[in-house]
RNA sequence: UGGGGUGUCGCCAAGCGGUAAGGCAACGGACUCUGACUCCGUUAUUCCGAGGUUCGAAUCCUCGCACCCCAGCCA
């Protein structure tokens, strides 16, 4: 065996973000990596979120070092406890730990007060009267230099009196703000006197009522990461024109250590919608039963639709990590739970839209069980009992009366297997007044029994069925994409809504077994697809399962 | 016509001066009691464009072009 280094984790694709982790700890510069994973608690985790905690926590996995999970709650009046708590749940969910190190920026909200204070002694910072549409206007534009606030020159004791009152509550909010004393003329305009604290009198969701001034994402963020010792700090492509300004910050106070800011580009995800504004937006107009709809690219709603940890973990790997904009397209992450899935669900038979297909040779109150593997490729998954009779289940596009090109299932004169039973020829249909199949007739071969010597005559056709007298009523969802686009347009996303996004399906006919499945259990419906038990809705005795994904389809059809 | 970024196969993405990895998709074929899975095989003389440096460039230089981000007391 040769003796690389890092035997014992997988190979992960290389990416920039690796490649200097690497040469920083080749080279010395750190001895340990520790990145952190920041998100603001003001929403459910989602699908671009995952990208970026398997970024983090692998990093600190594979390098040996570790991730610390904080939240970064400086805007109370956008978060709630219901959001990180969510938050913590879907971290542990996607298969990471944070051993211990769950910290919260507003934890350091005294120190960056401190902080805030010491700028203000070293003429660094200053109290501004001027209120936000002042401050907007003072700003200047893209092209024009902004202009310097006429509170900009206070003494340092006045700024100090004004900052120390702020934070007493004396004045209302948006009275005033303290800003960094930086450059109204710089081309960077993050550098143009930007904002450190504003007045909120509000509830803060983790630090109570201690505060009524809260500092600003970018005198907050920076400072953090020095304070835990941040070596690595990854973040999404629109901060790094922050990069300056969180320098600057650490530069001019006295910080314990000196993180480094990177970023990477953020995940797109065709046919969906990611920002955490738009999905607010879709589960307060009720477009989606909640954060948890299985539709939503939310952790959550991907895990009630079935999605497994392994398979998001996969899909992060997959995409790589690069600082190009780039659009995933959803079958890359559909075909993750395939594979995945594929390896560990079991199978089963159920009957999506069912008709009835009758036997006319069998006994009429015959029945036998056929013991059937639960994986064609894992033995060790085990067999079950499934019972035959002589009425079944079968699904109706199973059967074409007129058969198109190519078609391989069930038509007058044909053979076909019912799957793990035996082999049936399809000897004509019943229909009603109107014209429509209310039962397909077929005779059966007892010497084509599944198993038995000299049964593996070849016939074109395969398919599944329920056993009418056992079957067990299910309620299965469809759910297809949410957008019908590849990407949405601006304003009017709404409108690319795909009107069939769910389909809802009441007298599915399944295998007996399925009426006992758990919460959460996943199976894969033979032919179908994977299906999974729905997490709130299903009751035992009348199941509720949600399709994640349907199986690749060959057969072309139309 | 301010600043910061990005452009390598349909979609991602390695590559960092030595002669275009890989994944997904696609297309052939094999296998199959899931039209699934699996398995073989094929798919960029070319790296946004044009010049230049070099024995040699996707990699260095120059000039263009396209796209993304920034004017919250959001993060």
């Amino acid at each position: 065996m040769s003796n690389n280094s890092e035997q014992t984790t997988p190979v992960q694709p290389a990416n920039f973000i690796r490649n200097i982790v690497a040469d920083d700890l080749a080279s010395g510069k750190h001895e340990t990596i520790v990145t952190r994973f920041p998100p603001e608690p003001n929403g459910y985790l989602h699908i671009g979120h995952a990208k970026s905690i398997c970024l983090n926590f692998g990093l600190a996995r594979d390098f040996g070092g570790r991730c610390h999970l904080r939240f970064d709650d400086t805007n109370p009046v956008k978060e709630e406890v219901e959001y990180s708590e969510s938050i913590k749940e879907s971290v542990r969910w996607l298969g990471f730990d944070w051993g211990g190190h769950m910290y919260y920026a507003s934890d350091y909200f005294e120190q960056l007060y401190q902080w805030a204070e010491q700028l203000i002694q070293s003429g660094k910072a200053y109290v501004d009267d001027l209120n936000a549409e002042q401050i907007r206007a003072h700003r200047g534009t893209l092209t024009e230099p902004g202009k310097e606030s006429p509170f900009r020159n206070r003494s340092v004791e006045e700024n100090l009196e004004l900052f120390r009152r702020m934070r007493g509550g004396e004045f209302p909010d948006g009275a005033k703000v303290l800003r960094a004393k930086i450059d109204m003329a710089s081309p960077n305009i993050n550098l143009r006197d930007p904002v450190m604290y504003r007045i909120l009198h509000a509830v803060h969701p983790h630090a109570g009522d201690q505060w009524c001034i809260y500092p600003m994402y970018d005198f907050a963020h920076g400072q953090s990461d020095a304070i835990e010792g941040i070596t690595h700090s990854i973040c999404t492509l629109e901060f790094e024109d922050h990069k300056p300004l969180y320098e600057w910050f650490l530069d001019n106070l006295p910080v314990p250590n000196r993180p480094r800011q990177y970023e990477f580009a953020r995940l797109n995800l065709t046919y969906t919608v990611m920002s955490k504004r738009k999905l607010l937006q879709l589960v307060q107009d009720g477009d989606v039963s909640g954060w948890d709809d299985p539709r939503m690219p939310t952790l959550v709603g991907l895990r009630r639709r079935g999605y497994t940890p392994e398979a998001i973990r996969t899909f992060c790997e997959r995409i790589g990590v690069g600082r190009s904009d780039s659009w995933i397209d959803m079958s890359i992450i559909e075909e993750c739970v395939r594979e995945d899935l594929n390896q560990k669900a079991p199978r089963a038979m159920g009957v999506l839209r069912p008709v009835k297909l009758i036997i006319d040779n069998y006994p009429a109150d015959g029945t036998e069980e056929f013991q059937v593997a639960n994986h064609p490729q894992q033995p060790e998954l085990g067999s079950r009992a499934v019972p035959f009779g002589k009425e079944l289940w079968i699904e109706a596009d199973d059967f074409q009366e007129i058969p198109e090109k190519g078609f391989k299932r069930l038509t007058p004169g044909a053979e076909v297997r019912l799957r793990a039973a035996y082999i049936v020829k399809c000897i004509g249909a019943d229909k009603d007044a109107d014209g429509n199949v209310v039962a397909v007739r077929c005779t059966y071969d007892p010497e084509t029994k599944s198993g038995l010597p000299g049964a593996e005559r070849k016939v074109k056709g395969v398919i599944h069925w329920v056993s009418a007298r056992h079957a067990v009523t299910a309620e299965v969802r469809l759910y297809d994409r949410l957008i019908s686009v590849p990407s949405p347009s601006g304003d009017d996303w709404k409108g690319d809504l795909n009107p069939d996004s769910i389909q809802l399906l009441t007298d599915c006919k399944l295998e007996p077994l399925l009426a006992a499945a758990g919460a959460e259990e996943r199976f894969q419906f033979e032919r179908q697809g994977y299906f999974c038990v729905d997490l709130k809705d299903s009751q035992p005795g009348r199941p509720v399962f949600n399709r994640t994904v349907t199986l690749r389809d060959s057969w072309v059809k139309k």
